[in-house]
DNA sequence: AAATATATTGCAAAATACTGCAAAAATGAA
DNA sequence: TTCATTTTTGCAGTATTTTGCAATATATTT
């Protein structure tokens, strides 16, 4: 076989699943995974796909995964996300909301991790297309412009119909008497259906979130079972939410 | 055999297969690995093919590539949209099928534009929500990775609850006599449903599309309401769709 | 922190390409 | 036709490319 014609191969591959693994790659064309590795490469440098750990990804799905430029404290959410991983297990059925700490969380998830994920954030639905092991549901609904979020009637009406193992949602304010609060009813009504339509609740929240509060009121935090932020567990601030119910991570 | 008779069958061979290899050709016409080799370099040099290690490929295959893919029917497309657009009322509630036709039809949406509009699309629904004055609500349903579509069941039964004024679609394939028809099963599921979902289906389809077939069928052509071509009216490949009871844009 | 998966690097074997050369074939003028 | 000239062809030796493997480094997952 000739090296264009597998490069071609490869191209239809990416193009028609947006995501491949080098390994499926090297099983399908009956060459090494170096080979697949470097014909990757090559291709990459010629701009016809994006090369990423593990894989390749089509250039269309690149360009609409959002970037991550200017995103607030990006690292100290990495660090949650990778905390809230932890708690995935293989198999299960998860819920992922929106907010860039949430995509973070979907982004982390491992290319070979098997999972069904429902989410109702379109960047979030972007970034889990690019795993191929996950099945994703989107929960439909009015789109928010700024918040890219499924809300509404509809969305509450289609969360009704769902239970899964793990939710795991931001917030815009908690406080450890308050609760979860938020400055927009809307987000707070489809907060509610999401806190109900999951087994187990996980708050994914960066520190600086704590302790402050809004106008609506999600839940209170004892309908949380775990919350997340990046600081270790000895940390002073956390000493509020200490004597609650909830696990801390 | 005449060198220019052996070049012929070289040409003919690379043209209809895209790809030889020298060993092969060497073979076929009974001559030395060499001569081949140095016929093949000759060829190139004339650009009647391009010369690979191991081999030849046509021109066509060796220019492939995905992203001058895309801008390749823009064109097409983009006449096709501004067509589709003129059908369009303020106030009105449409929906918007997926693929690269439909989503131009997102992007040609004037900005000042007031209107409902329900998606199955990934992509429609990002360029959607850069429309200030657009609603958007997207039908839930699971995520089909290679077309981003929203689709399955749930899908299914979202669209079973509206009944918008007018649905673009596209489709894979579109035939006079067989209608429409796809590749997937499960697009043609969801396909019938949009179309019950809307008062009028309106088909947006480049003019390869015309006269071609596959294996699932979506709906006769007698269900859709409007057929957008890039063609102008009187165009002969229009010929077949005429005395259907068609409106053709 | 350990274990696993993926990447990178250098290397050697195999396949392919290039060079120069001589024999064979074709060409063309006497 | 004949013979010199040119072109074409195949061959042998040498370079280059491609490929898979192993060792090592890096990244990722547990």
């Amino acid at each position: 076989m000739l090296k264009e014609e597998r490069q071609h191969a490869i191209l239809n591959e990416v193009e028609l699943h947006n995501r491949v693994l080098l390994t499926d790659l090297a099983e399908k064309l009956d060459v090494s995974i170096d080979t697949v590795r470097r014909d990757v490469k090559e291709l990459d440098a010629e701009d016809m796909l994006v090369k990423v750990h593990g894989g390749a990804v089509s250039l269309g799905f690149a360009n609409y995964s959002p970037s991550r430029n200017n995103v607030y404290a990006l690292d100290k959410k990495i660090a949650i996300g990778k905390k809230a991983m932890s708690l995935i297990r293989e198999n299960s059925v998860v819920l992922i909301d929106g907010g860039t700490t949430c995509l973070e969380l979907a982004r982390l998830l491992p290319a070979n991790l098997k999972l069904t994920c429902f989410t109702l954030s379109l960047p979030v639905a972007m970034e889990l297309l690019t795993k191929p092991n996950i099945e994703t549901i989107f929960i439909g609904g009015t789109l928010s412009r700024d918040s890219q979020i499924a809300m509404g009637s509809s969305a509450i009406h289609a969360l009704s119909q769902i239970k899964v193992d793990y939710s795991f949602i931001g917030t815009g304010y908690v406080d450890a008497e308050f609760g979860l609060t938020e400055f927009d009813w809307d987000v707070v009504q489809t907060k509610k259906a999401v806190i109900n339509a999951s087994k187990k609740t996980v708050l994914l929240c960066i520190s600086e979130k704590l302790n402050s509060q809004h106008r609506f009121k999600t839940c209170d935090l004892n309908v949380i079972n775990t919350m997340v932020t990046e600081l270790e567990p000895w940390d002073e601030k956390l000493e509020a939410f200490k004597n609650m119910n909830i696990q801390l991570l």
